[in-house]
RNA sequence: GCAGGGUUAGUGAAGCGGGCAAACACGUCAGACUGUAAAUCUGAUGGCUUAUGCCUUCGUAGGUUCGAAUCCUACACCCUGCACCA
């Protein structure tokens, strides 16, 4: 690591809006600091991991990181950036999703020296009144009202917001709080959705305490296309928990990028030097139709993410799948693996082709199937299939089990009984 | 509490007694072209073994009507203003 911190950061897009009047400050000097994620759900998406890797370069660099879990926040939910009243989320369901965070946080940041922080253990203890006269006596009105998705919210022919979520900026300010009196905590990292949020900590501090404190924070990742952020409220999230988003998905993500943001990406989502990416990108820039850069990068996170393990057998199947539409050279092994990544279903031998699709979740009703027909989409092991098909034992490639594919790149395996 | 306005499919938004499974836009899905891109063009987009048919949907529950997303009543929630409170 010869290239100064500010400096990589800058480089790989990770450097927006920040306190720091010179962003070389974090070269100089070692910072405790925290980064922290709702539990919302049960599992980060790929908008949460950009943050994180920015937040591995951090730690490379020498600085200590608190990782906090938002048990206590995601009680209220952080109305940010929503038109709505967010539904709340349950007790029990919250324990459950700050536990998941928790183990994504060891897994992601494997290898790496960090600590980890719920601010439920503070929350807990903390009554309201005390709050009230320690905290909010502390913080003016103006600034609360003054952020521009209370203005929103607040506005003509909008949803209005209640008390609960307005407060929201205070409690994860008074986390910050916390973090700097108990820990030492100088530095929150956020995507730049956080940046008003983590501002009230800042504020705090320097009001309450006296001290300055600094926030970095990251851009959004968006897709220069369509302009739309990833993240989990998004129509269609990729999630890291393989449960949720399959391995196989996950690294057709990637491969799927459009031309036109593989660099970035490349950039945020691997820990490939610039070095290394500058010759990936020649490569891809002489051959656009190999398509090294997508392959590089879905390579990349995918070992990131799911090990090395899971990638080389994703990309095994990638390769079958779209490599020949002969499905016949398939192993029993290969079927198996194939079977854990891809939505699948039994079926007995007569049982309908429509029937089966929907029982796949390739479709999500007959009439979509049958339209699925109407349009060519649908395919048996590789070869077009009829809309009134009904699956026969002779269907089944090696252990029994037949692939169905809808439009290019959708497949499912339908084992046949 | 009072008075107005609102609640329509994934989203935004038309419709304001029959031709409404509901315009349009966005999104999504598929097809063509490609590189499992992008852009573009085409088609589809509540469900039902595909139908000049049936069923379920226009906040919830009732009612009026031959017929209701459309009219009436009650309820819930949201917005705006006024009042109350401070």
């Amino acid at each position: 690591m010869h290239t100064a911190l500010s400096q990589e950061l800058k480089w790989r897009g990770f450097s927006y809006q920040t306190t720091f009047d010179d962003i070389s400050e974090v070269d100089k000097k070692k910072f405790t600091f925290y980064w922290g994620v709702d539990p919302s759900s049960d599992s980060m998406t790929i908008g949460n991991l950009a943050t994180a890797m920015m937040v591995r370069y951090f730690i490379a660099h020498g600085h200590h990181a608190v990782l906090l879990v938002g048990g206590a926040t995601g009680l209220i939910g952080d109305p940010d950036g929503k038109s709505k009243e967010r539904e709340l989320l349950n007790p029990e369901q919250l324990k459950k999703n700050s536990e998941a965070i928790t183990r994504q946080y060891k897994r992601i940041f494997k290898g790496l020296e960090f600590e980890i922080v719920d601010n439920q253990q503070w929350f807990k203890d903390i009554k309201y009144i005390d709050f009230l006269r320690d905290i909010g006596k502390n913080v003016p009105m103006r600034q609360m009202l003054g952020r521009e998705f209370v203005q929103s919210r607040l506005g003509e022919d909008s949803n209005g917001i209640s008390y609960g979520e307005f407060s929201y900026s205070l409690i994860q300010g008074y986390d910050f709080l916390h973090l700097f009196r108990t820990k030492g905590v100088t530095l929150q990292v956020c995507g730049s959705d956080q940046w008003g949020n983590s501002i009230a900590g800042v504020e705090m501090i320097r009001r309450i305490e006296g001290k300055e404190a600094h926030i970095w924070s990251a851009p959004l990742v968006v897709n220069k296309s369509t302009g739309a952020k990833f993240g989990k409220t998004e129509e269609g999230a990729v999630w890291l928990d393989g449960a949720k988003t399959s391995p196989y998905d996950f690294y057709q993500f990637w491969l799927n990028v459009e031309d036109e943001n593989v660099e970035d990406y490349l950039k945020i989502y691997t820990l490939l030097s610039k070095e290394e990416i500058e010759a990936v990108i020649g490569e891809f820039q002489k051959e656009p139709g190999q398509r090294k850069a997508q392959k590089t990068l879905a390579r990349e996170v995918t070992r990131l993410v799911h090990g090395e393990e899971e990638t080389e057998s994703v990309e095994r199947i990638t390769a079958c799948l779209f490599g020949s539409s002969d499905y016949s050279g398939l192993t029993a092994k290969d079927i198996a693996t194939m079977k854990q990544m891809l939505p699948s279903h039994e079926a007995k031998a007569g049982e309908s082709l429509i029937q089966a699709l929907v029982s796949t979740g390739l479709v999500s009703s007959g009439s979509e199937a049958r339209r699925m027909f109407a349009q060519n989409a649908i395919t048996l092991n590789g070869k077009p299939a009829d809309e009134n098909y009904t699956l026969k034992e002779s269907d089944a490639l090696a252990a029994g089990h037949t692939i169905v594919r809808k439009g290019k790149n959708k497949y499912a395996i339908v084992e046949i009984k």
